[in-house]
DNA sequence: CCGGCTACCTAACAAACGTTAGGCAGATCT
DNA sequence: AGATCTGCCTAACGTTTGTTAGGTAGCCGG
């Protein structure tokens, strides 16, 4: 009674509350946060709605605990890419690995969102409209993840101003996020459009196409 | 009692009619429609709730007129532009001007986009989570503005694949669409904006920044 | 065998929602 | 002056919602 959020030690029940969680995230996906009933949801995982009262202490928690994973995911993946680097050679030629080491960053975040999709799309879809409770609590893990991107593009693009790698760095998550909205997953496509943005992003669209055309050459 | 939908005929009243449209548009955007109630919208416009029902017929109702009246402005300042470039003469450097013609678009639609925020927002923020029959209803406007756009990339890029321009259209507009997030609404911000997507779309953003640099010069 | 813990269920609560029927003051038209 | 229409109000309806209190079957350590 006094605490439900942690059983004990290391025995996570990894049924009931995970069900719970995965069916949460899809449905709140789907339909939205408000729209989704608790009572629909129980039904998902066979329960009934105030039986996950035992698991959650309400419905902003859960949606609390959906994002919360979700942005872990994307942090991981961030970070992934960041110990490739380092293992790799700091001192390798520094300003031409520039546009790989960004587009690492762009395929990790990509591959980490679609993979995840359930989990990590909320905070494209439904962040905005959440409580207010919800926001506060996810915010410090979301301002990590934007803090690890403003850095890598100061490191990257040196020469722009700060202002301008702001609106940068915008443009870019506004380009691969809405990717949530039309791209069907698949790791194929996703590394596909991940390659695009990448080279639309650093070499722009004006110049010709580069060489490995992707499956119907029209050339 | 017969027909509520159309009063007559030219004398559309501005007044009632067009302060719940607004004042819709503002609510459904900032606190999303489910979560917007029907009575605290009618305080807003200093009716009662059911008062309401002699302007729209339903809730789903107003959300198709503030999205359609979103879509209808966004079509109309695309054709503007299109209008623009007729009349600048069609025998003009059709290659070399290329790029201007894509930046004069990008920033006619981020103007719009701004200017009327209340309503143009909606696509962004709400469409995906709309009932169905609002969805449906709103479709064919949508798919006219993508189609503009679809046919405005084909001309401009006539070296990429089908596949490749669709990709970077989605890009393009995620990009544009996510400034109404965190852009603070204001024609020199919106402009400068513009002129950073249209580069950076265009001429990549690993080459040297353009020689107009925008407020302190970092250089 | 027994006390307690886990994981669920049942039943009910108050509140909020979209929507409707009927009424009513004031302007406009005939 | 009477009729009609416009624009709003009041009051209520049925439904759905998140949440809670209390109960219960099964397992597990002692």
């Amino acid at each position: 009674m006094a605490a439900v959020s942690a059983p004990s030690g290391p025995p996570e029940t990894l049924s009931g509350r995970e069900r719970i969680l995965s069916a949460a995230a899809q449905r709140f996906l789907d339909a939205g946060y408000v729209e989704t009933s608790l009572r629909d949801l129980a039904a998902d995982v066979g329960m009934k709605a105030g039986s996950m009262y035992y698991h959650f202490e309400s419905k902003d928690a859960l949606l609390i605990a959906v994002l919360e994973r979700g942005m872990s995911l994307m942090v991981d993946a961030f970070e992934e890419v960041v110990d490739g680097f380092a293992v790799a050679g700091v001192d390798n030629a520094i300003e031409s690995a520039a546009d790989q080491r960004l587009a690492a960053h762009i395929t990790a975040h990509l591959r980490a969102l679609h993979d995840n999709r359930a989990f990590t799309a909320g905070h494209v879809t439904l962040f905005r409209t959440a409580p207010q409770v919800v926001r506060e609590a996810v915010l410090p893990l979301r301002d990590g993840y934007e803090a690890r991107w403003t850095a890598l593009l100061a490191e990257v693009l040196p020469d722009r101003s700060i202002d301008e790698r702001t609106m940068l760095r915008l443009g870019l998550f506004g380009a691969m996020n809405a990717s949530i909205e039309w791209l069907d997953t698949g790791r194929g496509t996703v590394d596909r459009f991940a390659r695009l943005v990448a080279d639309q992003f650093w070499r722009g669209v004006g110049s010709e196409p580069s060489e490995e055309s992707s499956g119907k050459g029209k050339r």
